[in-house]
DNA sequence: CATGAATGAGTCTTCATTCAT
DNA sequence: AATGAATGAAGACTCATTCAT
């Protein structure tokens, strides 16, 4: 269980013990849920001390708390440093921010595991909330924007931006649901493809059906 | 907290106790989450004493069994009974499915919480889908073969009657989990419009505009 | 350590389970002092598991401030018991305030220890003021009124009633804390005895030497 | 929290260190009590590092152990030098300890509160015992001796010296605890004049009551 | 059917002590 | 001399489960 002992030095940067026992705790919530995850076997797995998880953080709830902030702080990146690409159209930058949502390192699902662990504690709602609602409305707002923008191209004057946003929201969480629940039935690739061709269908003219040729470039599956 | 002490019998037949047990059980896993939910908890809130908990269901872990399983029956029941119905078009079937999703029986952030509360646990995932599986199996079926009628009927080539159905249920859960986390963002009225007018753009000649007027007829929201 | 398993019920009333608990508090404080006394050393002592030190005392804290408590009472009801007899003198009344506080019950060493680990402590210090500061302030107004009396009895023009009653207050403490501490030097007795020929010589028309014969009467020494 | 940190050198002469953490203990122990003190909120109270507590110190026993002979040396020293001088008679030497006891470096009730900390407690009692036993001893002999001499001076037949040193050694602790307990209605100042009077009824020829004007002369109260 | 006292395993947290730097 | 990361034993508290009544 210790990840290498014997040649690890004894002292470590605090930043590496972090990043550590964070580590160990998405493993954990994934494996064993939140409310199966102990201090103990947290360390265990990380190859550390009970004592030193409380050192570096100050309590098992700041452990989670970090947990979270540090999957929502690599969420958030994902989907922004693609928009901050010049030269790209709108119908670019939003295909952006779908496919952040599928991509390895956040799409799978260990982490999304975590994720839905999070949301299923009310108490973790919360922190969610506190967390992550000003970013999410980021997002949604990015959206909207870049749909209204493509509305406005575009001839689809029936179409609510917002609404298209609140679709999107709705379909990453969905599909990120049930890759979860039933993984045999839904993946990475399918789930892209979909909302993909929900764009296709939403916004004819700037979602080409060329474009979901290149969906099934990456083969990999989540573990 | 007692329900109603004080004129309730001392006893009472089985059933009457073990739905009283299961309701006070979507309680406090809705108010404390499954960690924070106990048995002298539930049993508090039923009015009723640890040990008859332990009678009526052999441990907590078949409480929670149970209460799981009535959720799920009463999910079931909701999308099953209108497809029971005769001379009900495809799209009207379709259309009952989706609407059963966002009743407001169905649709409560309590109970939603309880559903998300079991996705959130790896251990109760699995209990899921040991009682979920053919049943959602059976739904995406049913939706599937709906759509490739409704494909088959009107002009839609390009569509996949599975990939159509996989939509619709990551759009049940998405917009469930939003409402869940954003209640200010997301009603069940909204996303039974968003659902209808996904609808309706995917197959248009089925799901017509004027179907969206009768969205807004219950003012309700979740509790 | 069980006190005598085997045939002990195994519930019983919780008045029963509380006393016993604060008994074997009583016990631990003395021996292993405030910081010494753990839940499982107690419930050890009293032969009970330790989930019952919670069940019937909310918390460790709670538990010994009703063991504070249960001293509290002991001693108040001890000195003030004898205050209630009809016809006797002022005299009478402040002897028996001062016997009070070596009784056997209530001047054990073991008693003892307990409160001086109480006094010991900043935090239960407040706790005992919480408790006593009525208590203690009430016998010192009683002893200070009783000595009044006495003063305009007698000729003791220069005697202070409120200092000659905070001189009865350092001297019980001050002897209890000595007999703690150096048990070969000090005793019940002795103790008795000189705060009796105390008041004789401060008052001495009131305290007659023959008091003081009756002081080896009992002939018991703390355990 | 940290004294004087910046221009402080980071090295320093062990007596020095020593000095240092024996008054952050004394602090401690006074503010938080003996359980609540921590090796590192005491090196913490001291701009020091845990480590070096070990350093000069071996234990945190040994820490308080030194404390607590610091007090007792501070303790013996205040009674002791006065006994030294030329030319004084048994009252004024009497006097002089009963003084020491109530002079504003010995009897604050940071002080206070440090050594009832120590008795509040069995093990320290008895390391207590171990370190002061002979010095109590000593200052109770040497009291004994000198009111045996006040006695055969004047004409105070029925007076017992042993006894007459006991009742101030508990004068001296009842009024400490007083004051600790009750610091509204207990100072040094009452408390030596409460026992000047003591001594002035006792042995009215040697303690005039013109000793009483003097006792007010330090305005200054305990911190 | 129903109660609630009793048990004890499991978890978080604190803290003296060690030791590499 | 000095630092502070790291360890692990010990203690309070929770809670599912049992069982006598």
């Amino acid at each position: 269980m210790p990840e290498d002992a014997g040649n690890r030095p004894r002292t470590a940067p605090p930043e590496t013990r972090r990043r550590q026992l964070v580590e160990a705790t998405i493993d954990s919530i994934a494996r064993q849920g939140l409310s199966g995850t102990t201090l103990s076997g947290v360390t265990a797995r990380a190859g550390l001390s009970v004592g030193l998880a409380n050192f570096h953080f100050r309590s098992k709830h700041i452990l989670l708390e970090e947990t979270l902030r540090h999957l929502a702080e690599e969420h958030r990146d994902a989907w922004r440093k693609p928009l901050g690409r010049k030269g790209l159209s709108a119908a670019d930058r939003l295909l952006a921010i779908v496919d952040a949502h599928f991509e390895r390192r956040i799409c799978s699902r260990r982490k999304i595991a975590v994720w839905f662990a999070f949301f299923g504690d009310p108490a973790w709602r919360a922190a969610y909330r506190a967390i992550m609602a000003e970013i999410d409305a980021e997002r949604r707002g990015v959206s909207a924007d870049l749909c209204a923008r493509i509305i406005s191209e575009g001839n689809y004057r029936e179409i609510d931006a917002t609404a298209a946003a609140g679709m999107l929201e709705a379909l990453y969480d969905g599909f990120w649901l049930n890759m979860l629940i039933y993984p045999g039935n839904f993946d990475r690739d399918g789930a892209r493809a979909a909302i993909h061709a929900f764009l296709a269908r939403t916004f004819p003219d700037h979602f080409g059906g060329e474009q979901g040729r290149a969906d099934r470039r990456t083969g990999d599956n989540t573990a």
